[in-house]
DNA sequence: AAAAATACCAACCGCGTCCCC
DNA sequence: CGGGGACGCGGTTGGTATTTT
């Protein structure tokens, strides 16, 4: 029996989100929550569907998001992770307070696979590949690799094989500058995670914060501004104008003035 | 300077799972 | 208990940006 369509597809546009769609949907769901996506483009007045909506709102417009590059460290906990997990890229992404799966995917399937193939090991396996795989000139490419990077790679990751149990006793934290790193974070998301409750109860948007990140999500002060982020579907990267109430919540230095927001949020109900 | 190749990433598609009736 | 709707996930595609030739 064939599966119904999410929705009707007729009339719907598809295709990178402009501006004012994305000025739509945030101002609804940061006034409304989200109780049923197929219910938010209609009421958001918004020509697409639940599950477009959705991937946008998560992927991009979510203030939590963290933005910038994958660090040398979040890229061996990519790894790590990847040689427990496998291609569960929401169970990795929650370790990542404010990464999505499709970044982490995104990033894996772009850079991390080709430096683990480089380095001569199996991206799906963890495993060395096979010798006359990497006969070749691997040094000379490793080489080219980390002169080419970005800056941020200045030695290479710390692949090993994985020991399964070793793993789960260490998490994955594998040295003391990453457990420091986990730490600091950790303390930060205590900090901002009460303020984030108040919103998202006043919200209700506690169900769709508490899904799968509910124990990770931390909410970077530094994580959010869409004047700042790069669409590449929209070329000029133009600064967007929000109604108040979302200007206000997108212009935090974190979630300092989270309660006055939330205080006009519920006042204005 | 222009064309081609490569890298990157947002968005779509289809399937699996969950949950409600 | 089974059917069907909605959501979430992972694979893939397509467009744009960047680099190389």
């Amino acid at each position: 029996m064939g599966r119904q369509p999410c929705c009707d597809k007729v009339g719907l546009k598809r295709g990178p989100w402009t501006i004012e769609e994305d000025h739509k949907l945030m101002n609804f769901i940061l006034n409304n929550g989200i109780h049923c996506w197929r219910m938010v483009p209609k009421l958001a007045g918004l020509l697409r569907c639940g599950k477009s909506c959705r991937l946008r709102w998560i992927n991009y417009l979510r203030p939590d998001l963290k933005r910038g590059g994958f660090t040398e460290t979040e890229e061996n906990q990519i790894i790590q992770l990847h040689s427990r997990l496998g291609n569960r890229w929401s169970k990795i992404a929650a370790h990542f307070p404010g990464r999505t799966d499709n970044e982490i995917k995104n990033h894996w399937n772009t850079r991390i696979k080709k430096r683990l193939k480089l380095l001569g090991l199996d991206p799906v396996t963890h495993k060395p590949l096979e010798q006359n795989e990497n006969s070749g000139d691997v040094k000379d490419e490793i080489t080219l690799e980390s002169n080419s990077s970005k800056g941020q790679e200045e030695r290479q990751p710390e692949v090993k094989s994985i020991d399964e149990d070793n793993y789960a006793k260490q998490d994955f934290v594998s040295t003391d500058e990453t457990r420091n790193e986990v730490e600091l974070t950790l303390d930060e998301t205590n900090d901002l995670l009460n303020n984030y409750d108040i919103w998202c109860g006043s919200l209700d948007m506690g169900s769709w914060m508490n899904q799968e990140t509910n124990t990770n999500t931390s909410y970077s002060s530094t994580s959010f501004s869409l004047e700042n982020s790069s669409n590449p579907s929209m070329g000029e990267s133009p600064s967007l104008q929000w109604v108040e109430s979302v200007d206000s919540m997108l212009s935090w230095d974190g979630f300092n003035h989270l309660e006055q927001d939330l205080f006009f949020l519920e006042n204005s109900e």
